[in-house]
DNA sequence: GTCTATAAAGGGATAGAC
DNA sequence: GTCTATCCCTTTATAGAC
């Protein structure tokens, strides 16, 4: 009808997601994100009851985005190590590409309490990490699947959460932050160990 | 010199570096560290000119506690497999009782500007990560050792970054929790692959 | 659905007494 | 070295007009 363009839930937490995932929750003002969205902060409350509910909100909007992603790199017919290297390539170049995301994520794990713990767990890990539990058996039954599965996860995200840091260590190269050069390099870790 | 017990600097820093690590920067308020100190807001301006410096100075207190420590594993006589596998389960038990530095500096690998990372890597990896590099070029001189190295590390620490939503993920026993077990998983990954 | 105005609380920081 | 008192700004949140 008549009505012009107006700003509505999901443009607001669209836009405050990246404002959290840098600067995490007590970081950042509802100024702030009234600001990013170009609406008066008091405006903010005629959506949402207060900023902890915005919050939880444009979590839930930006884990909801990366539950279907996960699980595509598990359909494929192939031998369980051809879809490992899939998969790590494919997670080196979400992590990558996806920032936002990765650093949402990290605070939540570091500041989240249980409730908002088990959303994360369940709404983002849920079946993806049942997935992971079930290629790490078909690898190899005699291993701990869910230690495995979380090794891997620890290994790609790593390389990604010190990338900051990483050109002050020593060895770097520019290369480093090639998500084919660490892909490879996570894939061949896995299947030889570090001969 | 009848001076009653004052509080020192260093006093005050130990104090303040549990609650940055719990909250960080901006969760927590001059007035939160002065009530843990056990003085007023204002007395804390005697000992630092702005909460910024204390913050820095207390990141220098909470990083240089753990530089020595970290050289200590490369020193004994031994081969390069045994000397990865006693510095895994110190890593391990080191990562495990000081939940505090660990959430401390992935806070600074999150939010820390280039001059703060540049700290965090001199002070705390500095000489670490070099002996790191050596292991790793003495475990296997074909393998690029920059990346081993992340990945070793990467595989201690995300272990335990997880800890809190690791009992949400299938397939979790508590046994999961201890760092020997974690500790073996990752020594019997890193030599033989997911085999 | 957004605005202005404003309340109420909390934040960093300073002045000056002791 | 710590206190009280205070300044000034920002923050979250509400009220009411449009």
């Amino acid at each position: 009808m008549g009505a012009e363009k107006q700003h509505t839930k999901a443009e607001i937490l669209a836009l405050s997601i990246p404002l959290f995932a840098d600067s995490g929750y007590t970081g950042v003002s509802m100024r702030q994100i009234a600001r990013a969205v170009g609406i008066q902060a008091a405006s903010l409350y005629y959506h949402f009851p207060d900023k902890q509910t915005l919050y939880i909100e444009a979590l839930n909007q930006a884990f909801s985005k990366h539950a279907d992603f996960m699980n595509e790199s598990f359909a494929l017919q192939a031998s369980p190590e051809e879809r490992l290297k899939h998969l790590i390539l494919r997670l080196c170049i979400q992590v990558l590409e996806d920032n936002t995301f990765r650093r949402l994520m990290q605070r939540e794990i570091l500041d989240g309490d249980e409730k908002r713990l088990q959303l994360l767990a369940d709404q983002v890990f849920g079946n993806f990490f049942k997935d992971m539990n079930e290629l790490c058996r078909a690898l190899n039954p005699n291993r701990d699947p869910h230690l495995m599965a979380i090794s891997i996860l620890g290994l790609v995200l790593y390389h990604f959460q010190i990338t900051p840091i990483r050109s002050f260590l020593p060895g770097f190269r520019t290369s480093h932050n090639n998500p084919e050069v660490i892909a490879d390099h996570i894939f061949t870790l896995l299947k030889n160990g570090c001969r």
